[in-house]
DNA sequence: CTCAGACATTGACATCTGTCGATATTGACA
DNA sequence: TGTCAATATCGACAGATGTCAATGTCTGAG
């Protein structure tokens, strides 16, 4: 097929485009930025993210969490089930009592891939 | 009612609270946090936010995004319009083009947030 | 004025998400 | 072993979200 020496040139007319300056993310990194992303994006998680950083040690139970936050018992475990999935969280069960622990870096790690891909002229 | 001169101690037994060191982000403070969290946390709006930044002058028309992203017009328009609504880019419509482009110090804001809040030890 | 193209809006739909009540599981203790 | 308390899981439900086809709106060209 001799198509290829063809000019695909499909004529825009020079119009409204602006050149690239680098590559975009990558469609793979952008959803697994998004799911971490997803895992803050909710009020209820980013105040027991912020309690566990508020109490001694980055590390809390269920039971400092649930009277605060003023949800269900469930809705906590769920919530905090969440922010394990994601990697923001650790769970450690001790006796009855279950802790749960920021994961140190984590949050570093979601901050540097938005200043990475998303802000203007950013290199590397 | 004498009520109130009984001692509600509730006696939990001195369990497994640990003590706090600051104060958690307010619910106010939480919800408006995730707002703009929630305009990140999908692939679509990742790549667009990096598309643009990867542009000269850190903007872009619709024309140059709906492409790459593989979505169809009106869903690439409406996720703009979520970034637009969550103070991350702006619209400039120039002519028949709409030109998009990234608000300087947004995503840095959003950083130091959640550097404030949600870092073990952060204090201010 | 009419037409064509760029973009926004609308309506509909399937899917995901947050929440709770009910229940199961687990560990400490008598 | 049996009971109690802390936590996780399940099932259900309302509401939010992502997507597209169809249509509307606006601008520049002729």
């Amino acid at each position: 097929m001799a198509l290829d020496l063809l000019p695909v040139v499909s004529a825009t007319g020079g119009a409204c485009c602006t050149p690239l300056t680098r590559d975009a993310i990558t469609e793979q990194a952008a959803v697994g930025l998004s799911q971490v992303l997803k895992a803050l994006a909710d009020p209820a998680r980013l105040r027991l993210l912020s309690l566990i950083a508020s109490h001694d040690g980055a590390e809390a139970c269920v039971c400092d969490l649930t009277e605060p936050v003023g949800l269900s018992q469930p809705t906590v475990s769920h919530h905090l089930k969440v922010l394990v999935d994601a990697g923001l969280v650790t769970r450690d069960k001790r006796g009855v009592w279950a802790y749960y622990a920021l994961v140190p870096g984590a949050l570093d790690a979601v901050t540097h891939q938005l200043g990475t891909h998303l802000t203007a002229g950013a290199a590397s």
